[in-house]
DNA sequence: TCTTTACTCAAGG
DNA sequence: CCTTGAGTAAAGA
């Protein structure tokens, strides 16, 4: 399954402190298999893998493997403004991928 | 086949 | 602001 491999790959490059999206991810890839990029995230436990960077479009946090909140926490950790489940800075942290 | 899924978009109220 | 419904593809039953 390459699904996976690609998204490993694409999601481990996402620097500190910046943020992106399953629909981008899914752009990158050229699939629109949105959800499944969210299932795909959710079974990897790598911590090479940085899952707590990748939000939902509309600026929400979304879900996270060990709670939102921890999610949350990481991201702030990184200088990301999160207030009540949303990303304030959300246009200016976004990562585009290519 | 059928169901589920950490999603997204558009439409309607 | 909210809720639906459709679209989507891997994994497991």
């Amino acid at each position: 399954m390459k699904f996976k491999k690609e998204v490993y790959k694409l999601v481990r490059k996402i620097p500190k402190g910046r943020i992106t999206t399953y629909g981008e991810i899914a752009r990158a890839l050229r699939t629109r298999a949105y959800r499944h990029i969210g299932k795909i995230l959710k079974e990897n436990r790598d911590k090479k893998v940085p899952c707590h960077r990748v939000v939902l479009s509309n600026g929400k946090v979304g879900g996270y493997n060990r709670g939102v909140n921890t999610k949350i926490k990481l991201l702030r950790k990184e200088g990301i403004r999160v207030v009540n489940k949303k990303i304030i800075d959300f246009k200016s942290r976004f990562y585009k991928f290519n």
